[in-house]
DNA sequence: CGCCCTCTATGACAGCCGTCATAGTAGCGG
DNA sequence: CCGCTACTATGACGGCTGTCATAGAGGGCG
């Protein structure tokens, strides 16, 4: 596999973010995320001197980061870019993943932010990095296909609010219902250009 | 307090919920729920045989119902409903929390569903209960507001997407943007079709 | 009174958690 | 060979978790 040929460093914090992304931060142990990865439990302090946190941090980014990458690839495999096929390339990431996969897991940002335990104040900045990093190309790209650039930002925010709410929904029905709706009735919309209220 | 009137039980599925939408189910302990209720902890094990599994689905059960009441408020607030201004309602029943108390806690079903621990079978039907309690209500007054039937549902799960997802955005900016920004672009597009007035 | 039923009090239990201390290994430059 | 650095191994620590066992109030009632 090419993870294991990443380092023990990179497995745990690509493990941190899979597991919690399932079972939440609080439930995830870090003896759970070192298994996991088959990593040494005996360089979690040495990589990670900060702790969980530090770990959770960084898995958080990491999401952030691969969300980013996501999105350039989504439009790189695109002939002919539009709005709606942009969101709808988006939304099929999860589709496919919950057909295939079962609705095990959900997004790690999402549960970084809503499981916060109440501390970890830099966690909180993690996750809003992480959203701001997914909004950023989803925005330009927007531009880019003659979206105003007063609007981009917030159509791109609306693509993101409108999807992470239909994945909670989803894993929480058991069905893709929520994400079929939303990629239909956002699709149009997107593409139309619908001028917002005064 | 109204509250304190309700007698132990009630209190403590409702401290229960607003603790879970605080810091997440895995984070929030049986004890902490106990004394936010000023409850014996002795009767937890009365009211609730099921352990934490049943105060837990209990706690999303009574959410999923405050959020259909809530919608049935607003309904009855309103002079002339229309489907931007419901949605603006439930929009800003959440920014107006965050204004006046921070942005400390989010929708206990969404915490609940994101947080499943990995067990717990009962409790993943209990977020979809709440989840279905929430859409039908608001289903139900788009139809009555001139929306074709077919599409009420859909709408109503678009509503409902858009708004949990916006509101994990703000809570990780600590900011209300995201739901300004959704209840601005979404507005005109719930009103379209609609035919205004008789 | 005595009995029952609802509710409460208290403490113990095993188990897992994140953290940390200590020791040890491998490899490399000198 | 040394010393040094990077990394790993192992186990213990206090603290918290949900669960459970046992005992005891309090009140209605015959």
């Amino acid at each position: 596999m090419a993870v294991s040929r990443r380092g023990p460093r990179e497995r745990m914090v690509f493990s941190a973010a899979q597991l919690i992304r399932r079972d939440g931060v609080a439930a995830t142990g870090l003896r759970d995320i070192v298994e996991h990865a088959r990593a040494p439990r005996g360089s979690l302090r040495h990589y990670f001197p900060g702790g969980k946190e530090q770990l959770v941090n960084e898995a958080v980014e990491w999401a952030g980061r691969y969300a980013a990458k996501r999105v350039a690839r989504f439009l790189a495999e695109m002939p002919e870019p539009s709005p709606s096929r942009l969101f709808d390339a988006m939304v099929r990431q999860w589709t496919d993943e919950y057909r295939s996969a079962g609705f095990a897991a959900g997004c790690p940002v999402v549960a970084a932010t809503v499981d916060r335990a109440g501390s970890a104040e830099s966690t909180g900045q993690a996750t809003a990095a992480a959203f701001a990093a997914w909004n950023r190309p989803v925005a330009r790209a927007l531009t880019e296909m003659g979206v105003p650039a007063s609007r981009a930002v917030s159509l791109a925010t609306l693509m993101i609010s409108a999807l992470e709410g239909a994945i909670v929904i989803a894993r929480a029905e058991r069905d893709v219902r929520a994400l079929e709706t939303v990629a239909r009735e956002l699709g149009p919309v997107l593409d139309a250009g619908v001028t917002p209220r005064d």
